[in-house]
DNA sequence: AAATTGACAGCTT
DNA sequence: AAAGCTGCCAATT
């Protein structure tokens, strides 16, 4: 059992991130359904930091920044794998972010 | 139980 | 336009 099903859903929506693309927290947080949960996102993926299972990496903030770069577990492996993934990382920041940015799929709470 | 923190985002100055 | 402040929600101390 997970800390949460608000985590459970962070972590499903994050493996669903195609190879080669990349979103963000509040992307995230609204298709879970708390468009406000954008730091619970960040916080959750960093419970997940570690779990190569979860691509994180391909999570930045709404500016295309690797703002949790830094939480890695090495301090360039987030931006190596994004390049090793086909993505420009330049100065911490996503290049062409909107051009790679994955829209992820609302949850449907109905269904 | 109350206060602080945090991988964000939006509004105000 | 750029920098700063506030809001949000769950977890941690």
């Amino acid at each position: 059992m997970a800390q949460s099903d608000f985590y459970e859903r962070v972590y499903h929506m994050t493996r669903q991130i195609p190879y080669g693309r990349v979103t963000s927290y509040g992307a995230i947080a609204k298709a879970i359904g708390s468009p406000k949960s954008a730091r619970v996102v960040g916080y959750a993926l960093n419970a997940s930091a570690g779990n190569i299972d979860i691509p994180a990496h391909r999570v930045v903030n709404r500016n295309g920044m690797l703002t949790g770069k830094a939480h890695f577990l090495g301090s360039q492996a987030m931006q190596a794998q994004l390049e090793v993934e086909g993505i420009s990382v330049k100065n911490n920041q996503v290049q062409n972010f909107q051009k790679y940015f994955w829209q992820p799929p609302v949850l449907s709470l109905d269904n």
